[in-house]
DNA sequence: GCCAACGTTGGC
DNA sequence: GCCAACGTTGGC
């Protein structure tokens, strides 16, 4: 775990909660449906098994990180941009050079209390957090190894809540 | 629901 | 390659 690098993902959680991760058969799922060339570039290029993830619900009523997840997979093409049926079906990613990519995550555990938006800005330790910065909408973010365990501090731990 | 900020698309 | 139009994100 010494040399793991450190993110922040974002989810609706009325499209994917930590709740449906901790549900999940195995606890784990693919992270499917990046449509942005600098989030999909971090996924494919950056991340590793292993990374600790910060899970944070966004466009909620208190948006903030809520636990956290594990990057278990390398990165490979996202099926959902093949199905017509799908949400986040692309016509122009084509199956011989896939366009979008994914991992998978698993749960690793709920924060003992939710650490919002507010708490992050009001915190001077995190004012370089990538989702501070103004305008910033990137679904994932690199974080620095300081501000995810002041985050996990600030949270007042990890607990395992699974159903 | 509003709207600021940003990313993508496509005509030229 | 420019840039206007449009779509999306996400806090509030």
């Amino acid at each position: 775990m010494s040399d793991c690098q450190f993110w922040l993902m974002k989810s609706e959680p009325e499209t994917f909660s930590l709740e449906d991760l901790a549900a999940r058969p195995g606890q784990t799922e693919p992270w499917d449906g990046i449509r942005n060339y600098q989030a999909r570039n971090f996924l494919r290029d950056r991340m590793r098994v292993g990374d600790a993830v910060l899970f944070y619900h966004s466009n909620c009523p208190v948006p903030g990180v809520v636990g956290l997840a594990e990057v278990v997979s390398g990165a490979y093409p996202d099926p959902t941009a093949f199905d017509p049926e799908s949400a986040y079906y692309d016509p122009k990613s084509d199956p011989e050079n896939p366009r979008w990519m994914l991992v998978d995550v698993a749960y690793r555990g709920h924060l003992r209390e939710p650490v919002s938006l507010k708490a992050l800005r009001e915190n001077a330790d995190l004012a370089g957090l990538r989702i501070l910065q103004k305008g910033n909408r990137l679904s994932i973010t690199p974080v620095e190894k300081e501000e995810y365990d002041e985050i996990v501090r600030m949270g007042g731990g990890v607990e395992d809540r699974s159903p």
